[in-house]
DNA sequence: GCCAACGTTGGC
DNA sequence: GCCAACGTTGGC
């Protein structure tokens, strides 16, 4: 069993949004670590920390699980979309994704500054200088970290 | 809005 | 295969 950070800004695709959707693709990512990660990586039941990036302030939203496993980023070979890579074909996706679905909200949201404070996290790739990956690993001990600082007793599960 | 850090591109 | 130029991320 693994764990993750992901991020999303927002104004893109909120916590709230997940909650409402029940499910999503994480579509979009276009860089080659976190796709690798994501395409070898991420298994079924693994949890991930729903971060809002690029907002004030930056903080981890809740707790979210992966429910399908990497499989090709449609959205590279759609014209139409924003995402669209022009170098994309079926017989080479070049990006993928995987599906998420909210597991739990934290209590009281985490912030990337309490994040900072804490010397317990020392060592979290999310706090590291000119970390900027959006699928990073998270480790189990900092995972529980964080979701009692989130007001969880303990790591959730469905 | 600034800018540091990092990734990608493409000429050589 | 090097590396300069450029683009992006994302905290501040």
């Amino acid at each position: 069993m693994n764990y993750w950070l992901m991020k999303s800004e927002p104004h893109v695709y909120p916590w709230e949004k997940l909650v409402e959707d029940k499910r999503t693709h994480w579509d979009g990512v276009r860089n080659y670590q976190a796709r690798n990660m994501m395409r070898d990586d991420m298994k079924i039941g693994d949890l991930v920390f729903f971060y809002h990036s690029n907002f004030k302030p930056p903080h981890i939203a809740g707790v979210a699980k992966i429910c399908k496993e990497g499989y090709p980023d449609f959205t590279a070979q759609d014209p139409k979309s924003k995402y669209f890579d022009e170098k994309a074909t079926p017989e080479n996706p070049r990006w993928m994704m995987v599906d998420i679905q909210p597991i739990r909200a934290l209590q009281k949201t985490v912030s990337l500054q309490e994040m900072r404070e804490n010397p317990a996290l020392e060592g979290m790739k999310l706090l590291m200088k000119g970390s900027r990956l959006s699928v990073q690993p998270v480790s189990k001990n900092h995972f529980e970290i964080i979701c009692k600082m989130g007001g969880l007793d303990k790591i959730p599960h469905e």
